[in-house]
DNA sequence: CGAAAAGTTGATTGTCTTCAAAACTGGTGG
DNA sequence: CCACCAGTTTTGAAGACAATCAACTTTTCG
């Protein structure tokens, strides 16, 4: 039981296995580098990207990096913490477009009308790069590298809405959540956690509005999981057991006529 | 009735209102210009955006522009016909990620991988500009106003999509119907046409898969919508008879608590 | 023209939502 | 340090909305 789910918790409480704190504030000796900034960049290069990181900025849980309606002037690469992003309509209704963790960047919305158009609110006590987004252009104007970089991280990100979409036009509640606790623990994963726990930064609430689900929905569906024996579910720290079975979710039941 | 359903018909198959036969390949005299180009360049940085325009190409009805998988290599300016782009599963499911007119640009989803993830689909036969992606690169690097250009309509893309979750997380089938038609009327407007009638390029097939819903439904929701006078309905041909009521469909109902 | 595709409408079913109550959690102040 | 309280989560029962299944009509296009 070297993973149990309270191993994991302790392991979490101390995280940030890739930023140790003694770091200085540059791209260049930065562990999320690969993450959000472009590879291959020689000396050169790498000192001008450097100089982009105006400051960075802490976000405490439950506040907003960002909202709505406020003028854009930065791009934000997360360094620590979990951000959620959320839209709202005029009615009041809002849905959540998406789960952000360290190495992604938020704030692209604001790009068009040079205004955000959604809120960006921390999880949990969170720290960001700052990237004033006229350096971003004049920099990606000198250095090719980060010019591509910049537009493949706003087309992974119309990719990634694609798969929202489909998520939310085609699949069941089930499908939905197993989608979704497959793309976090896959994006844990890639960020050194454990490929079968995890500890949701969110509550089913929203987890539900992201997925299109009410909260209730969310709880079912988690304890379904569970009597199943594909999932470990206590409160907000989630194991999973089974793999495969919660990817066969996906595949099945459309069978693709 | 000088705006019969009859006469725009006949309109539409007569089209084009802002695109005459006898232009140049050039953009600083296309039509289109306001749409798919930054405004306020001089008369050289026009000159060098034309020479982004590789070739022209013509889509027949039901065929692709490009589909998933293929090389990316050129994002595509619709000059005239409406498209469809629309994401597949590995189950064969898919869905309808947009609709897209003159102006407006597709092939945004192939940057991040080189490589298209979705399909673009011409609804009726179509005309595109065709731009190799480098060029726009290089250009884009000496044009500031082409770089900023760009940037904003990856942005908006990703805001449009943010839209379109929200309509799948949190509407009702008469609520996404509505906001379906009160886009694309705004949208045609914005290229001349009436701001009541329409003809819908897409099957009911096609609207469902985009918002969501199964094609009956869809007929259904249509059918309602005539029943109660804010519409009138024959086949594809769609006059709007009563904005407001079909706005007040979108407010209404979470009543924004 | 005729077959295939698209659209309409009805009856029934299934999934998710809504409403409600209770249990649990974590943070705060006495 | 413990009690309490607000926020969160779970679970049940009933209801609503859209999906499914099915039959039929209309339109399109080769």
């Amino acid at each position: 039981m070297t993973h149990s789910i309270a191993a994991n918790a302790a392991n979490d409480s101390g995280r940030q296995p890739l930023t140790p704190a003694s770091m200085k504030v540059a791209c260049s000796n930065c562990n999320l580098r690969e993450l959000c900034m472009p590879v291959g960049l020689n000396e050169e290069e790498m000192k001008r990207i450097d100089s982009l990181i105006a400051t960075r900025r802490k976000v405490k849980r439950k506040t907003a990096l960002f909202r709505t309606g406020e003028k854009f002037h930065a791009l934000y690469a997360i360094r620590t913490g979990v951000f959620k992003t959320c839209v709202t309509a005029e009615d009041g209704r809002d849905q959540v477009t998406g789960f952000q963790m360290a190495g992604e960047i938020v704030g692209l919305d604001g790009i068009v009308h040079d205004q955000h158009t959604c809120d960006a609110v921390a999880l949990e006590d969170a720290e960001v790069c700052v990237l004033p987004f006229d350096r971003i252009g004049e920099l990606s104007r000198e250095v090719g590298a980060l010019q591509h970089h910049l537009h493949r991280v706003m087309s992974r990100e119309i990719v990634r809405e694609h798969g929202v979409m489909l998520l939310l036009g085609t699949m069941r509640a089930e499908e939905r959540l197993a989608a979704f606790l497959l793309n976090l623990v896959q994006r844990l994963q890639a960020r050194g956690f454990s490929r079968s726990e995890l500890v949701l930064r969110m509550t089913r609430q929203e987890i539900g509005s992201y997925l299109g689900l009410k909260l209730e929905t969310v709880s079912r569906t988690f304890s379904r999981f569970a009597e199943e024996g594909m999932i470990e579910v206590h409160q907000r720290q989630v194991r999973i057991l089974d793999v495969e079975r919660l990817r066969g979710l996906l595949a099945q039941p459309g069978s693709g006529f």
